[in-house]
DNA sequence: GCAATTTGACCTAT
DNA sequence: ATAGGTCAAATTGC
């Protein structure tokens, strides 16, 4: 789940730390009504110690997005060593060891996505691109028996490292006879398909709001001024019409954001349209994003329309209700 | 021994 | 020539 023990360590600190918070806000809360929303008051204290709280788990969501998204690049700065290890290499210095394993040493930070799919992929590649901060990972289906020439190429976004820019070539050949299994249990769909062609789908990962294609009209209404950002939500969550996704640390055979590729674009179908998926606000612990679906929600307004990124973005607030 | 990953080398397109 | 994409040797965990 983390890029090793020391990755791990950290990574319980930081959702530790994100628990507290929580709790803290729990109880400024009550003491500070005001400080329960939002739409507190911008010079009120109750509004400074919203501003304080939002800036204090929006911090530890990202730190713990980036120490996650830290075990995706295996190819360590120039004079250090990688915390994964070096791994194979036909010339390169005899440093291998310690590879990305299912014990969650080294894994890569992508989607908890389980609801059609049941790809396993194979990492083939990596390389460095120039003008881009991060390596891109070359994937091939994994599946057996081999030969399905489906391939997917992971990007971490350099303009936001919480995003990660997957695009799917060709269409996998491995499931006429097996369809991927359909999980009702989890909430988290396919990625967004920002863009499509004949063979390639990019879907850029928005692990914090969900995002309708700007091709696509939002659904009910057309977009609206933000009445609130996302990191100053002071609720802990978002349920959002349509296909969303949702960062999780899973292993790379595991994960698997591929939307069904027999449809190289995006299809908004009626099943599809009805979903109401939970992203999990900075001021959410991590624990809680990956159990949503037995958490129980109460909604607290209406959703709230924004645009984000060129595309809409619906938002509504909720409070998120542990199930005992 | 098999499976999975890493990464330099190689191939191909521009 | 250069950059992106893929191959496959090397290595380790199970």
């Amino acid at each position: 789940m983390a890029a090793g023990p020391v990755g791990a360590t950290m990574e319980r600190f930081i959702v530790g730390a994100q628990k507290s918070t929580n709790q803290l806000k729990a109880v400024l809360a009550k003491l500070l009504p005001a400080a329960g929303g939002a739409r507190a008051g911008a010079g009120s204290s109750a509004g400074a110690v919203d501003a304080l709280l939002s800036d204090i788990t929006d911090s530890l969501s990202q730190a713990l997005t980036s120490l996650r998204l830290g075990a995706l690049n295996t190819q360590p700065p120039p004079g250090q060593s990688s915390i994964c290890g070096g791994g194979g290499g036909r010339s390169a210095p005899r440093r291998y060891g310690q590879r990305a394993r299912t014990d969650g040493e080294c894994r890569m930070i992508v989607l908890q996505n389980e609801v059609q799919d049941s790809y396993t992929w194979r990492k083939y590649g990596q390389k460095e691109i120039l003008g881009a901060r991060f390596p891109r990972s070359y994937f091939k289906c994994g599946r057996k028996p081999a030969g399905c020439p489906a391939r997917k190429h992971v990007q971490q976004s350099d303009a936001d490292p919480s995003k990660l820019e997957i695009t799917y070539l060709n269409g996998h050949t491995c499931d006429d006879d097996s369809p991927p299994p359909s999980s009702s249990s989890h909430i988290v769909p396919d990625p967004r398909i920002i863009s499509s062609g004949t063979q390639r789908n990019t879907a850029v990962l928005v692990p914090v709001a969900t995002t309708v294609p700007s091709s696509q009209p939002c659904i009910g209404q057309p977009p609206s001024p933000p009445l609130h950002s996302v990191p100053d939500m002071m609720t802990t969550g978002a349920l959002l019409p349509t296909s969303a996704v949702v960062p999780a640390a899973l292993s790379s055979t595991q994960y698997d954001p591929v939307p069904d590729d027999t449809a190289s674009t995006p299809s908004m179908g009626e099943e599809e349209a009805e979903l109401l998926l939970f992203i999990p606000s900075p001021a959410c612990s991590q624990s809680e994003l990956l159990h949503t679906e037995v958490a129980k929600v109460e909604p607290l307004g209406p959703p709230v329309w924004m645009e984000h990124d060129d595309a809409c973005v619906a938002i509504s607030d909720f409070m998120v209700v542990p199930e005992v």
